[in-house]
DNA sequence: ACCTGAACACCGTTCAAGT
DNA sequence: ACCTGAACACCGTTCAAGT
């Protein structure tokens, strides 16, 4: 009997290694990082992978949990050692703005993974060394954490269907055109409401929050 | 030559009206109302209206814009006249709360619609009345109604393919199951992480964010 | 101008069958 | 246990052709 010999079939690619889950994640994670996650799908990915999709379903129970899962690898190489929180909140919105499709997607996913709990934490040391009462942290940190992953979702940087962009003119637009009798306080902020650049809104926004937070019981 | 009759091929169904936008929106606003966000697919909307899917787009450029559509047709009969900003923002958040994929949506949508004018006017008017400055108020306004989507979104009482539910379940374990010395601060708030009903917390955010917003220049 | 059938180019997930 | 082909049940959008 002749020694079985592996198959030769697929003669431009590499031995295929056997899947994993950190293997399917490291794939997705790649994909992520280079088309956006528009393009990671279960097809693309078993494709990538040389399988078919189905045999994923082994190593995740559905694209929600890849989601976080991608999360949680963006995650491992951000730094918690900022001092000011502002900072770190800020560095954190402009990791997911470089992915506002899983910011979305991460919105209704209530992550769980191991870096996002080292995430809440210190976020949670910041605001007890700055004093914050022990519930208020703990309520605020959702709050600040929301408002990251939102304000990525809304004003996401990579073009990705070019939506978000005409939405905002069109907001724009709005604001500009509403008729002063009709909508007397938008007359009186028209300038205002699309004054500021992206950054100076941000830091301003996480400022407010952490002062309303830590005021409010 | 005999006179031209209508065709009689669709003898069950009523005579088909001629499509509007509005019309579009009406039907659309129902499938909404009981089915939800998931049941609202042009094809579906076509097949309501007795027509193909082609046909909607004469009266909307695509998807993103029929979600605007539904968000401002909701919002038609919200009542503007509340005197505390809190209140006028959690039914608001309870509105949208009926609606959580719609909010999901709306969230990078920057909706532009009339009645959605006139909320943020009315928002407007209260903080200018709270005498908050005119230039906080216009950047807060942006800050309580993304805070009132991305809450619905996030918090949404629809059942919707249960994720939502199981990703709450997920934190709240990973929250208890937390190791003291990797997470201290998640230690130090373990209970109060995860305390509180969903409408008390969300009247403290909102209080936490009119505080901060009218403190923060 | 308004409307349509048919096609294009995809999706996530399940399941019976294989190894 | 792990893996797969094939199917199920869908999507949004475009476009050439009709009225």
């Amino acid at each position: 009997m002749p020694p079985r010999r592996t198959p030769v079939s697929r003669r431009d690619r590499p031995a295929k290694p056997p899947l994993s889950r950190d293997g399917v994640v490291a794939v997705a994670l790649g994909i992520l990082r280079e088309e956006g996650l528009e393009r990671v799908t279960m097809r693309r990915l078993a494709s990538e992978l040389d399988t078919g999709p189905a045999s994923l379903y082994v190593y995740v129970q559905n694209v929600a949990e890849l989601h976080g899962a991608l999360l949680d690898a963006l995650l491992a190489d951000f730094p918690l050692d900022a001092s000011d929180p502002v900072d770190l909140l800020v560095d954190y919105t402009t990791l997911l703005m470089e992915y506002p499709s899983l910011a979305r997607s991460v919105l209704t996913l209530w992550p769980s993974g191991p870096n996002y709990l080292s995430l809440i934490d210190a976020i949670l040391g910041l605001l007890r060394a700055a004093g914050t009462p022990s519930r208020q942290a703990a309520w605020g940190v959702d709050v600040l954490l929301q408002h990251a992953t939102a304000s990525a979702a809304e004003h996401g940087t990579r073009r990705e269907s070019g939506e978000a962009e005409g939405g905002w003119e069109g907001l724009r637009a709005a604001v500009r055109d509403a008729p002063n009798t009709e909508y007397p306080h938008i007359a009186a902020h028209r300038d205002e409401l699309v004054s500021g650049a992206g950054e100076e809104r941000l830091r301003w926004a996480f400022a407010a929050l952490l002062r309303g937070i830590a005021a409010t019981s």
